[in-house]
DNA sequence: GTTGTGACGACTT
DNA sequence: AAAGTCGCCACAA
């Protein structure tokens, strides 16, 4: 698989996250099918264009920290955007264990079945 | 070709 | 809890 499918992969499965949703770099590759592929999740997005990057602000670190230094401008937009959606932070890192309901994508298959 | 760096993360001390 | 180690690998120098 070239570099260049791998990034495709990635910004396909950015693409996929939805309103509220929130995921770590790691799982952003693991459902690009690039399994241990962390790093490269964060290349991409490094050089993501407007378009491709639209759901950059999403990505955070496995632990719920952000990967833009705190006081950053950046890391500042990212909270913004998050905590616009409803998502809660605590410490400093993202609540996972408080996400609105409609970031719960496989909760909601279960209950409600495929989307439609 | 080699080395260092980094929007990462799981494991082991 | 904190620090170190290792896997990962694109990219720039």
């Amino acid at each position: 698989m070239s570099n260049k499918q791998a990034f495709e992969a990635i910004y396909q499965a950015l693409a996929g996250l939805e309103f509220a949703e929130v995921v770590s770099y790691g799982e952003l590759a693991r459902r690009a099918g690039l399994p241990r592929r962390a790093r490269l999740a964060g290349t991409a997005l490094r050089q993501a264009s407007a378009s491709e990057g639209a759901n950059w602000y999403r990505v955070v670190r496995a632990d719920g920290s952000l990967a833009f230094p705190s006081g950053s401008e950046k890391h500042a937009e990212q909270r913004g955007l998050l905590e616009a959606e409803g998502v809660r932070f605590h410490q400093g890192k993202v609540d996972f264990d408080a996400l609105p309901e409609r970031a719960a994508p496989d909760a909601d298959r279960a209950l409600w079945g495929p989307p439609s």
